[in-house]
This record gives structure tokens, sequence and C-alpha cells, in this order.
RNA sequence: UCCUCGGUAGCUCAAUGGCAGAGCAUCCGGCUGUUAACCGGAGGGUUGCUGGUUCGAGUCCAGCCCGAGGAGCCA
């Protein structure tokens, strides 16, 4: 008979190795049922697909009373035996075996956290070490893994690299939020901490010499590869300090950031466009399980949505026509609307999903209410920026054409009262060899919460930090 | 940070100012190729913390801690 070493529940369930062999598998019990018949079910999952593999262990093993039927929720086990078609509903596969060997017990099955019940997602961020033992949090970790190798994938195949951009950063200059310090000064004997003659902390004797904090976008770094490889990302976590207590603000997630040369906004909204269906569509076409899943325990309408999103023509409104529609629509929002105003979400929400219906991607804003690096159009009055958005999310993608000529990005840093000397290497980027270029951020929890319908973005990262949180 | 709501058994939730309850989970028994199995029984509580009002507080009051929803900020 033929025998394949430990496999993985995933590719048992998609007939790999097929019924007939004798394989063994390792995981963690999800639930044990007894039969009178002499036997016990047993789900097994080792996480490598959503649905389990079912066990059926006889009476005549030699364990049988005195550990298999003792088997609670969260137990992990070997077991080893022969894939047959199965006998009952519910699946098309089992293992019938003729060993199960329990690897490790639950000395406290009471206290188990994870029960086959429902439990709220508020409890379960309080034993983050266990839930993705849970169906969601197991099928978040797939869909996470998924969108991430996507991206990679997806920027790989046309030529980008990817780049890693720093997450200790001394430029205070991102302008994108309230920022973690970091710093070796001994916080905890403030009578330590060095001070220049007129008393404020001597940051020249911190570690790097200088004030240092953690980034809040890797963009001005990677537009320095950019334009030296002209097609380039970074992908990885992004701190802000900000105290929101909101379900869509993390203090840690991660970004997406690429940046393109000899581009401009309208290929920067093609690539934004290009890459979200992509990444969508990988995940509709690889983690079909997790997504049945969401679809019918979490949001019954993600799947619809998600192919929706990866098959509509996005629409483009300049920021002045959208102002426009919402001031034609009749509507009262609780923000008035008048050009120049930072759109609200309800503003953002009726655009994209009583006005328009589909993904949105708004161009052109004021440049008051627009970051410095944003390059200024024509009319004196707008910056090439855009925000794609979502029906039911609002702002997915913020991104922008870059001002890539010196003297107005010297007067817009004026403007703003920005120091051109604490930018100097950017600048410099302007003075040699500038091109136009243009880029855009894509938050990973934000796209995820948008294709399953999770409530809060604290159950889409393994690890949430948010005010006062970070325990393990 | 602001507004609103909440914190009672391992979990999800009840309880008019008057005996601390249910379902699930756990344990025991029954039944069954079972599928969130089902049926019967048992154990399980410092009602978030500190103070106050009251004959009497899970319930009312004050402060604090924690959580959720919304807002602002943004991704």
């Amino acid at each position: 008979m033929p025998h394949a070493d430990h496999v993985d529940v995933s590719s048992v369930l998609k007939g790999t190795p097929p019924a007939g062999t004798r394989v063994t598998v390792r995981g963690w019990v999800r639930t044990r049922r007894d039969s009178k018949a002499g036997l016990s079910f047993i789900h097994l999952h080792d996480g490598s697909s959503f649905d389990p593999l079912q066990i059926v262990a006889p009476n005549a093993l030699p364990n049988y009373e005195s550990e298999i039927r003792k088997l609670t929720t969260g137990c992990a086990v070997t077991a080893t035996g022969t894939l047959t078609a199965s006998q009952g509903q519910g699946q098309a596969v089992e293992l019938q075996a003729e060993s199960v060997t329990v690897v490790g017990w639950v000395d406290d099955p009471e206290g188990y956290p994870i029960q086959q019940k429902k439990t709220s997602f508020e409890y379960l961020r309080e034993v983050a070490h266990l839930r993705p033992r849970t169906n969601t949090l197991g099928a978040i970790a797939r869909v996470r893994h998924c969108l991430s190798m996507a991206i990679h994938r997806y920027f790989h195949e046309r030529g980008f690299f990817w780049v890693h951009t720093p997450i200790v950063t001394a430029s205070d200059a991102e302008g994108a939020g309230e920022m973690f310090r970091v710093s070796t000064l001994d916080l905890a004997n403030l009578g330590a901490i060095p001070k220049t003659h007129d008393g404020r902390t001597d940051f020249t004797q911190d570690f790097f010499g200088k004030e240092a904090f953690l980034t809040v976008s890797g963009q001005l770094n990677v537009e320095t590869y950019c334009l030296a490889l002209s097609k380039v990302y970074t992908f990885g976590p992004t701190f802000r300090a900000e105290n929101s207590n909101t379900s869509r603000h993390l203090a840690e997630f991660w970004m997406v950031e690429p940046e393109i040369a000899f581009a401009d906004l309208a290929a920067d909204a093609d690539l934004a466009e290009s890459f979200l269906k992509y990444i969508l569509s990988a995940l509709l076409n690889e983690r079909a399980d997790d997504m049945k899943f969401f679809a019918d325990r979490i949001d019954k309408d993600c799947i619809r949505r998600v192919e929706a999103f990866v098959t509509s023509p996005f629409e483009r409104v300049t920021y002045t026509d959208a102002i426009a529609a919402l001031e034609k629509s009749g509507k009262t929002f609780e923000f008035p609307v008048r050009w120049g105003m930072d759109m609200q979400s309800e503003h953002e929400r009726w655009l994209s999903e009583e006005y328009i219906k589909a993904p949105v991607v708004v161009m052109n804003y004021p440049k008051e209410i627009k970051a410095f690096y944003m390059r200024m159009n024509d009319d004196g009055k707008t910056v090439a920026a855009m925000d794609v958005l979502a029906p039911g999310i609002g702002e997915i993608i913020g991104g922008s054409q870059r001002e890539e000529r010196l003297d107005y990005l010297d007067r817009r840093l004026a403007e703003m009262h920005l120091d051109p000397k604490v930018y100097w290497w950017y600048r410099d980027l302007r003075r040699y060899g500038t091109v136009p270029h243009a880029g855009f951020g894509l938050g990973l929890e934000r796209t995820i919460i948008y294709a399953t319908g999770m409530g809060n973005i604290r159950d889409v990262i393994p690890f949430p930090r948010t005010p006062g949180q970070a325990a393990f």
C-alpha cells in the first residue's frame, strides 16, 4: 500500500494523494463525536485549509478508551491510516485511522478559550495567542497571506523591484500623522536625559545623534529608488501614533506603496485599478474556501462585492465635478458641501455607493488639503492627487503624481512653513535628472476588511496595536 | 480626544432596589456513521475596581479601569 508521510489536510481534501493511500496527518482537534457503533469522529485542523479532515477512530485502537475518548477541542494529535471515501454526509474523504497519537493534551478543557460555540471577536482579542485556531482568524491568516503574495507577484511579474525602505526614520518629514519616537535616552530616569543649554532634550546625544521616529510611510524613501530603477514598491509595516479609536485604524499596519517613473496621475490611476483587480482576483481564485466562509458567516455580500469590483471599470471624476454632484444631490449632509473642503466619509460613501455605484477614482484635489509633494496642476488651485473610493468602505487608496519641478516644490514647502534643509535629499531628486513620477499607498488591512466584510480592523492583523493596547 | 452604549459562570446572555438564572462548554450516564449531533443529570459566581446611598445594591449615585459603536484624523 502506498504511504505518503505527513500530508497537509488541504492536499488530502483536494484528492492528493488519492483514496486508498496510507498517510499520516498532524494537527489539532476541532471536535470529537463518539458513536455507539464503536467509532469516534475527530475533526482535525492543521490550518492548511478552511475545512477539517474527518478521522474515523475505531474502538479497537489500543488507546481508544484511555486517550481517544478523552480528546477535547485543541488537543494536538497525529493520525495514521488509509484515506477512504466517506460513508457519511458532509465530506468526500476521511481517514480510517490505524493509530492516533496524542502529541499535546489540553490540560484545562473547561478553561480552554477556543470553544466550539460562538465567541465574540472582542473576547478572542484577549486570547490572541490562541485565536488563529478559530475558523475566522485562521481564514483571515490565509487571506492575508494570499493577498500579500499576490501583491509581490503582481509587481514582480511587471518588472517592479521591492525596495526595503527603513522602519526607523530621522526625516521628521512625511507629514502623514503623529509619529512614535525612537530613542535610547532613559525615559525611566528623567534626570539622566541630557539637556541643551536652554533646557531642551539634547538629541545629539541620542542613539542616532538626532530625533528619530518609526516611519509613517516609505514613500519619500521609495521615490529615490524610483528615480533609479523606474518601477519600485515598498511593502511593510508603518506606524501612526494618532489617538484613533475606531474599527478602521491601527497604530501599526501594513502598507503597499508603488512608485513609477515617467508617469502622470492617469498612469497612476491605471496602475491602482489594475493592481487592485489583480490581487482581489487572486483572492477569489486561491481562497474560495475561506471566502465562502466569509459569505456564509460574516458578510453574505462579500463575494458578490469583490466579483463586481474586479469586473467593473473604475469611474473617474475630478474633485470639482464630485463636489458639484454632491451639491446637486439634494441630500443633506452633516458636513455641508463646498469646494475646498476635505471630503467626509458621508460624502465619499454617497459618491461611490449612490452616485457612481462602483469604485470611483476622485482626482485633482484642492492644494490646501493635500501634502506638499503633490504636483501642482496648471490651474494653480488643485494638485494631481487621487483617492480610490470603494463602495462600502470609502477610501482604499490614496496617491498622487509627485511634484518633480524644484521651483514648484520649494514654493509649496514655503507655503506650508516646512524647512527645505530638512528635505535636502528629496530636493536633490529634483536637481539631478528629475522626471515626472507618481505612486500610491494601499492599506493591507483595509483591503482585507473590504474583501471579507470583517467589521473590525483589529481582527484582520495577528497582533493589533491600538491606543492602550500592545498585548502579546 | 469627543458622544453613546456596555462589563453577571469558561463562553454568549437574562434577572421590577428583595433567594444569583438559562443556553452552550466541562464532567458523568444514555443514544447514534456522527456533522454546531441529540437526550438526562452534576459541578461551576468576590456580578470590572474603589467608595457612597439604603433595613437591603448585579440593579441607584460618584470616581476609575476595560470593551464596543459612531465622530474627528487617515490607510
